[in-house]
Parts: C-alpha cells; structure tokens; sequence
RNA sequence: GGUCGCGUAGCUCAGUUGGAUAGAGCAUCUGCCUUCUAAGCAGACGGUCACAGGUUCGAAUCCUGUCGCGAUCACCA
C-alpha cells in the first residue's frame, strides 16, 4: 500500500463525515520544499462538493486525518493546500518491504503483447545518428513496457529491396573487381554503402555529360545508362533472375553483418526481423477484403482507394491501376501478418520518424475501418529530428554522423577526460577501454533519451557531450561511489538489518523519491517516453548527492544509523541501475 | 495554402491530472578535498513560459486567433 492508496480513501471519508457529502476525486500531490510537510491535498476541487473556506475545510479534514489516520502525524493549511506530515514509521516501514525486493517497481506481465518496431534500416546505407535515436528510443520504450507489466516483442523491419539496392549492386559489379568485407577489412554496411555514393557519383556524371549534349536536367537524369540498368536490375531481381538475386543475397548478407556489430555496440536486440522483400506482395489479399466490405473503393482506371474525408483526412490509395502494390499496401499486410504470427500481441508501436505522421494516422485508421480489435492499440512513436548545427544530415554533402564513427568518439572523449581528471588509475588497460565504452555510450544514450521524443535534438559533434550535471556519466559516477560504500561496509562487516526509530530529513527526502519510482515506470509507459525515466533518475541522484555531501553515511553517530544509511545507499544504487537498465544504459561499479 | 508538431533563463532541457513564489544543468561569480570517489556539494546571478484574447477559485499546462521554426500534402518508400 502507497500512500496514496491510503490517503484517497481516508480524505474521502472525512469528508463523508465531518461534511456529510461524497467526493470523487482527490488531489494529491507531493508538498513543496518550501513548505513543511510531506504530501499535500489539494482542498479547492473540495469546494465544489463542501461550500465555504477552503483554509476551514482543510484544517477540518487535516485535524481528522491526523486523529483517525496512523499514518499522518501533523498538518498545515497554507491557503487552500492541506499540507500532511507523513510519520517516520510509514517510511521505515515501506523502506523495509521494499529494501529486498530486487523487482521493484516493475510489474510481472499480464494481458495481451505489445509488439514494438523500430531501427527499420535500408541496406543500402550505413546507420546514422537518426538511426542511432530511433534505435535507442525504441529498445527503451520496449523495456519500460516491460517492465510496466506487458509482454514486449521487439521487431524491425528491413528495406532490403528496392531500387536502391540495386544502385549499390550495380555499381558493385561495376567497379568492385570482387572486392569483399574480408578483402578490405571493410564493415559489411560501409562497403556496401561506399558502391552506392559510387554509384551516385558515376551518375551525377553520366548527367552533366548528357546535359552537355544538350538534353534538359530532367531528361538527363531518366536517361541515364546507369539509371536504366539499375532499373533493368530491379526488374531481374523481381523476376528471380538467379545471378542478380545471388548478388542480392551476398550483399545484404555483408550488410546484416555490418548491423549485427552495431546493434551490438548499441545495446539494442530484437526478437524477430521482418524482410520487405518477403512483405511487399502481402496486403493485397487485404484489400480485396476491404473492397467486399466496403472499406475500399475502385476507380475506373482499376486502382483501389480508400476514402477517409468523413475522417478529415484525403482520400488515400491503396492498390496501384496496375494491381501493384504501394506502401500503405504492403504496410496494412505486414501488421495483418505480425498478429497472425503472434496471436497474444494487443497492440503494436511503430518507432519512426514524425515525417511519417500522416502515413501512420491513415495507416491506423484504416486498420480500424477493416475491424481489427488490436488497431485501437496503435500507436506512432513518432520523434523529431536530429539536427546538426549546420543543420540537416545529408549523405550528399557528407555531413551525416555515423553511427559506429559516433560511438567510438564517445568513448575517446570519456577517455581524454578521465585520465584529465586522474580517475581509474591501476586499473589495466583492458579494464579501462571497457570502461570508457561504458562511460562514452552512457553520455550518448542519456544525452538523446533525455528529452522528449517529439522534439527536434541539436547535436554539435564538436562540442561532444557533457560529462557534467544532468548527464549519465554523472549518474554513473554516483552509482560507483554507492558500490564504493557497500564495499566499504562489507569489509568492515556493517550489519545492514537494523532499522532506526527517527528518520534525519535527507533520509525522509531519499525515501520519498524512491517511493515515486513504480509510478514513473508506469507514466512512462503511457507516455512512451524514456525522458520520464531519465529525469527522475537524475532527481533521484540529486538527492542521494545532497544526502551523501551532508550527513555522514559510514562515519554516522550510531551503528543502527550507519547499517540503514549502507542499506539506503544500496537501495538507491538498485534503483538506478534498474532505471537505467530501461534506458539501456550500464551502469559500471567503478568509475 | 491545408494538416500535424514545436516555441519555457544567454545555451541545452525538465515541468506528472490545470494548483502554492515556474525548476535543473552548462556558462559567469562565491565558498567547500585531514571524512565514505570534488565527473561532487552549498550558494549568487539569470524568466513578460513566443504574442493576444477566453474558460477557471487558480493556466507554462485547456480553448480560439496571430507570429516564428519544422514536417507533410506522390499510382516513392
């Protein structure tokens, strides 16, 4: 029982008897540090059920609360807000039910799956720093699922076909003589991407030289050789051509490789992969469905819509004039084909960029109109973008932050500032390279988790990340010096079971923003933001720091104060691990 | 132009369901390493919450309009 839990009830029934009227609802809220008291109730919303002087009311409800609840020792009205006392025992209390538990605030899972995409990669390009937030926001929302109480299952979907791939192959062929990721101790997806800026450039050429013949710009760029044998190819490929689809296949496998390695270094898995080119064809049977039931519609040129102006929205097709399929086709199947493949998922969360907004809005809409019960589960974890300071990211102009390029920077600036600082000396080399992974990444995850998914982040490569105040070092940092402390008091064999009667406020403090912990893991679930998480870690470490600066943790005055200020530590250390843990953040145990 | 999103301190960002005097970090300034890790702590400075109306006992938060920035409006994916 939280307190919460306790005081709802409680504040209605004074009401009911003192006042003889029924409340719905109660306003809490934590009271202000100015103020003094723990938890306060909100007494204007009160007025509307209970006529007259909100300083009245609450000093009524306060005085029975405090006689006729255990819990509440003392109370204060300021103006309207009822300020209550919370008794040093509830604390105690809900310090010691939960000290041992090493699930705390996460839910064993129960209900229908969530199913969660994201990455969505092309295998023509290399990842990125776009692809870096997508990946990190997606494997987070996953966890805090999790750990919110449902079964998660993390998919992504991959645009291995297309054009695209084709531009890479071609130009493979063309100028590669052969070469291979072993040939050129190359990553699979930087080879591979490497033939397709090759191709680009070839024919950027082949253009200017057609426009030097006199052809306009536009019909340079659909003449072009390269172009139309990139095409021939796409066309070969669809047909099963044995040759090209064995290019394909060895080229994306190089690629997959590539991947694998920085999903790796990232931290992200996943538990299924779905292919385009074993999607693309699906949805059409779909459709036809939809046509019987008249969700669709065809025009006379034989194409197949879907009119959503009832909606406010356009009018969107769904089937080309030739019977093929668009991309809203080929999405409808696939979220068809997921549920049939895992018959428990409920509902499904899309990680993609907001540039898509409009597509997953008609996309669940529709979705809806064909009477799936889990498309009123959908929902479009849609981010903004990553700007650099001269703005976009454009392969073109290779401005583009990659994103193994990235990691390793992060760990080389962790490193330059460490051996600054004179941290981690003794240690062995291969101790330290570890540590400045686990150190560089904490600064990149927390550094993008950290704010809202929806908006825009400005990313200066330059200026790199900081390692101070609101960022994971600092919370890393203060997570070793906790582990620190618990080492120190095994060595000097601290019992940590005992409980003390009189709580110092830093301890209060402590406690009350750990009791805070299972409801941010469930507002974060809601909200589909890792950014709640983020930020009430670092309150969390805020106050761990002003308690850990201001009283003596293993110098206290008495041995019952040092085992439950160790016990304490411990508990916080916990809690931050397991938070970070839902950002996919380590934390390591010495820094 | 239509639709959607964003606009909070010089900079980067928090702000839970509408609640008290709007909070952090960076930067600038002042103290604190003889105590458990100073990547720290305590404090100072810094605000017309883009602007104007409205709803409410109460608005950064909800509604309407204006301005600024971005995205999107393909038989592309």
């Amino acid at each position: 029982m939280n307190l919460e839990q306790i005081l709802i009830p409680a504040v209605k029934n004074a009401v009911s008897q003192i006042f003889n009227a029924t409340l719905e609802n109660v306003e809490l809220q934590p009271t202000r540090k100015d103020f003094e008291g723990d938890i306060t109730v909100v007494v204007f919303p009160i007025l509307r059920v209970v006529k007259g002087n909100p300083a009245v009311i609450g000093e009524q409800i306060g005085k029975y609360l405090a006689e006729n609840v255990p819990e509440i020792a003392d109370f204060n009205v300021v103006k309207g807000f009822l300020n209550l006392v919370v008794s040093d025992s509830y604390y105690l209390d809900f310090f010691e039910g939960i000290r041992s538990d090493a699930n705390f605030g996460r839910k064993r899972a129960e209900g229908k799956a969530v199913m969660v995409e994201y990455s969505s990669p092309n295998t023509n390009k290399p990842l990125h720093l776009g692809h870096v937030r997508n990946n990190l926001l997606g494997y987070s929302v996953a966890e805090i699922i999790k750990a919110s109480g449902k079964k998660v299952y993390k998919t992504q979907i991959i645009n291995d076909r297309g054009i695209h791939i084709c531009k890479s192959m071609l130009a493979w062929k063309k100028f590669g003589h052969g070469e291979t990721p072993q040939s050129t101790g190359l990553k699979g997806d930087k080879l591979v991407g490497n033939y397709y800026v090759k191709f680009d450039k070839a024919y950027k050429e082949e253009i200017s030289y057609l426009v030097a013949q006199g052809k306009t710009q536009e019909e340079a760029e659909k003449e072009a050789p390269l172009l139309k044998e990139a095409q021939q190819m796409l066309l070969k490929w669809e047909a099963g051509d044995p040759e090209v689809v064995e290019l394909w296949k060895t080229m994306n496998g190089w690629v997959y490789e590539g991947f694998e390695a920085t999903y790796k270094a990232l931290g992200v898995d996943f538990d299924s992969y779905y292919y385009e080119s074993n999607t693309y064809l699906l949805g059409k049977d779909n459709i036809e469905e939809g046509l019987k039931n008249g969700v669709f519609y065809r025009k006379e040129d034989g194409s197949v819509w879907c009119d959503l102006t009832a909606d406010g929205l356009d009018e969107k097709i769904v089937l080309r004039s030739d019977g093929t399929a668009v991309y809203m086709t080929q999405d409808i199947g696939t979220a068809i084909q997921r549920v049939k493949d895992n018959p428990d998922v409920g509902g499904m969360i899309y990680t993609v960029g907001n540039e898509q907004d409009y597509h997953f809005k008609v996309l669940f809409l529709i979705l809806k109109k064909l009477g799936y019960d889990w498309a009123r589960n959908l929902f479009h974890l849609s981010y903004g973008m990553v700007d650099l300071p001269s703005g976009k990211m454009k392969s073109r102009e290779g401005t583009v932050v990659d994103a193994d390029d990235l990691i390793a920077e992060m760990a080389n600036t962790a490193e330059e500032i460490s051996t600054e600082l004179g941290k981690l000396d003794g240690y062995s080399e291969e101790e330290k390279k570890e540590l400045y992974k686990t150190i560089g990444l904490g600064a990149l995850k927390y550094y993008i988790l950290k704010v809202d998914p929806k908006k825009r982040i400005l990313f200066d490569p330059e200026e790199s990340v900081d390692f101070q105040g609101n960022t994971g070092p600092f919370i890393q940092y203060t997570y070793a010096r906790i582990q620190s402390i618990l080492r120190k008091a095994e060595e000097n064999k601290i019992p940590v079971e005992l409980v003390h009667s009189e709580l110092h406020p830093k301890e209060k403090e402590l406690i009350k923003q750990i009791e805070l912990y299972p409801n941010m893991i469930q507002v974060a679930a809601e909200n589909h933001s890792p950014a709640i998480i983020a930020n009430y870690t670092y309150d969390l470490v805020k106050e761990f720091n002003s308690f850990y600066q201001n009283v003596s943790i293993l110098g206290a005055d008495s041995e019952e104060e040092i085992s439950f200020r160790v016990a304490l530590s411990g508990k916080v250390g916990d809690v931050i691990e397991s938070a970070f843990k839902l950002l996919g953040i380590v934390v390591p145990e010495r820094m």
